[in-house]
DNA sequence: TTGTATTTTCAGTATATACTGAAAATTCAG
DNA sequence: CTGAATTTTCAGTATATACTGAAAATACAA
């Protein structure tokens, strides 16, 4: 590997992160590179780079399109294959939440629907039962924001984050608050909807 | 394994999930049925619920406890370690996101920060830091939003949860909004703190 | 103390995952 | 078509991680 000292760094850290991040070492160098590098790369410049061999290289290009985190693009005059990622990192962050959902998140939950259909046979399963009914819900409770979350364009996310948790103060007095008469498109007090 | 059959379906999922959560099949074994279980479990009945080997148990149960997802438990007149999860399944959630943060979040915002107090030294090193600089700043905001929500008592949680994207409606037209003069403790029109 | 119950450690082994090189498949210019 | 450039596949090998059994450490009743 031989790369400027600053993109070295960042690129065996997001190695060795790799495991705790559910990809492996390879497949966090690649993306690593292509997110840090304006022109897009073919496999030849990873395998330069990175000293992988040139299977590994396909791989890891392989798994890391089907997350949609690595993009296909073509140079006109060039039959090489070239990758880049996203340049809106919020398009980034929205992939790699899909991603993690499909892979840890949906699973669970529809094995959980599925359980809690059953009749417990017993009071152990009766409790057991109990605590599955809970975690389903709470579960399904999170993928709902997420997935309300997600549909939501950038901007108006940016603001909502930086409210953070002041925006349940205001929450809170929505039943004491009313509009100024005249203001176009606002509720009325009372005529929200609570989310129930 | 002996198991009643809808609690052997969970544990075994539980198992099989672990490597996509960064955890072992051992410990989403064990962290399962302790989940499931009404009554504090010790080592000797894991081991013999699960078939794993006593020291693989130990070292499961070590790896809980210092996520804080299990806790130990004494019982009178029994010198035995019990193990237990929390009862309250929203704080096994914050446990959960703790965790995942110092171990996937922490290291690489720490990266972030030292590297992008380097000085670049070519066009290229300017590129990667100003990528580095905008993953730094998206973390930073992700994680700000989290410490605010992680303090937050679980009903306010669920309300904001259930809320979802709707409360965005609301925060559109908090420029809008005035209150209902007596309203104990209602702040005015433009008093808010938007955050920035 | 001593002896027994219980937990923890750790070197060795098994299993799973990552990685490679060679060969096959695909793509496309001529 | 043909054949060179390029990508993909996959069996074999290397590496990393999980797991075990035996031995050491700890806890505590007598």
């Amino acid at each position: 590997m031989n790369l400027p000292p600053l993109i070295q760094t960042f690129v065996l850290h997001f190695g060795e992160m790799g495991s705790r991040w559910g990809i492996n070492r390879t497949v966090g160098q690649i993306y690593a590179l292509i997110y840090l590098s304006e022109k897009p790369l073919n496999a030849d410049q990873l395998v330069d780079a990175l000293g992988f061999s040139r299977s590994n290289i396909a791989m890891g290009i392989k798994e890391l399109v089907s997350m949609n985190l690595v993009m296909l693009r073509h140079i006109p005059d060039d039959r090489k294959d070239y990758y880049a990622t996203h340049d809106d990192i919020w398009e980034i962050v929205r992939n790699l939440a899909e991603e993690r959902k499909k892979r840890e998140v949906d699973p669970t939950l529809s094995m959980l629907r599925s359980i809690i259909m059953d009749t417990p046979v017993s009071e152990e399963e009766q409790y057991a039962q109990e605590r599955m009914r809970e975690m389903h819900d709470l579960i399904e409770m999170l993928t709902q924001w997420y997935d309300d979350v997600q549909k939501m364009e950038t901007d108006r996310l940016i603001n909502l984050l930086k409210m953070g948790a002041k925006i349940y103060n205001l929450y809170q007095f929505k039943d004491k608050l009313t509009v100024i008469p005249g203001s176009k498109g606002a509720k009325k007090k009372g005529s929200h909807n609570d989310g129930t």
